[in-house]
DNA sequence: CTTTAGATCGGCT
DNA sequence: GCCGATCTAAAGC
């Protein structure tokens, strides 16, 4: 890997949960791995900006699940859903603030070779594209929640000298039912590790080849 | 105690 | 494009 990082501080995740989700696009996320670590670019993002989102977890108050996201900016949410998945979120903000960023979409950077072996499929194009398969690709599960990105070593995220050459859009959230409207998702224009749309999209490029 | 809905994924009517 | 799998936390009774 060429370049030097830098992990991002506390400062990075105590702004606007809508400023943090569109920065965290391009960043490095690394998951330790015995003596090896994963590392991947984020490409896609969700805000869930606090308790009066009908779409965030944290609208019902505090439970026992969604406890980790009421803590300060800093730390991993990670919770399970439809009996299959885990997702990954980083917290933002103040104490009590009930917000947080879901990590969506990664472009694999390094040890792919576990990633497949973790989601048993050899299509690097469907490996992390999507907030499931990027948590299983990872290894996240249960455990993380609550975990320490700023001091930890499980998981963390640095710093990308190459954030700024990337094209971001905006859209909708994906998969929600309430609060539809808001554009508070992230990604990086024609990349192919975007999930949701993306997916629709680059399929048909791949069919077609007089583009 | 029972029911229900869910920030998804993969397979196929 | 649509639907079922599969489990958990929360809400309903």
């Amino acid at each position: 890997m060429a370049g030097r990082y830098r992990r991002l501080n506390k400062d990075f995740f105590l702004r606007s949960t809508i400023n943090i989700a569109k920065e965290l696009v391009g960043k490095i996320i690394c998951r330790k791995w015995g003596n090896r670590t994963l590392m991947g670019m984020i490409v896609e993002t969700e805000a869930y900006p606090g308790i009066n989102d009908p779409a965030s977890h944290t609208y019902i108050g505090k439970t026992k699940r969604n406890e980790s996201m009421f803590e300060e900016g800093g730390i991993a949410y990670v919770y399970f859903t439809y009996g299959n998945h885990y997702c990954f979120n980083v917290v933002t903000g103040l104490k009590d603030k009930g917000s947080g960023v879901l990590i969506r979409g990664v472009e694999p950077l390094d040890g792919i070779d576990i990633m497949m072996n973790n989601r048993n499929v050899t299509d690097i194009y469907n490996l992390t594209n999507g907030p499931g398969k990027f948590a299983h690709a990872f290894g996240i599960d249960k455990n993380l929640n609550a975990a320490d990105l700023l001091n930890g070593n499980d998981i963390f995220l640095l710093e990308s000298e190459e954030d700024i050459k990337h094209k971001i859009a905006k859209s909708k959230r994906i998969g929600i039912t309430k609060n539809t409207e808001k554009l508070y998702r992230f990604y990086i224009i024609d990349n192919p590790f975007v999930s949701g749309a993306g997916r629709a999209v680059f399929r048909k490029k791949n069919n077609d080849n007089s583009s």
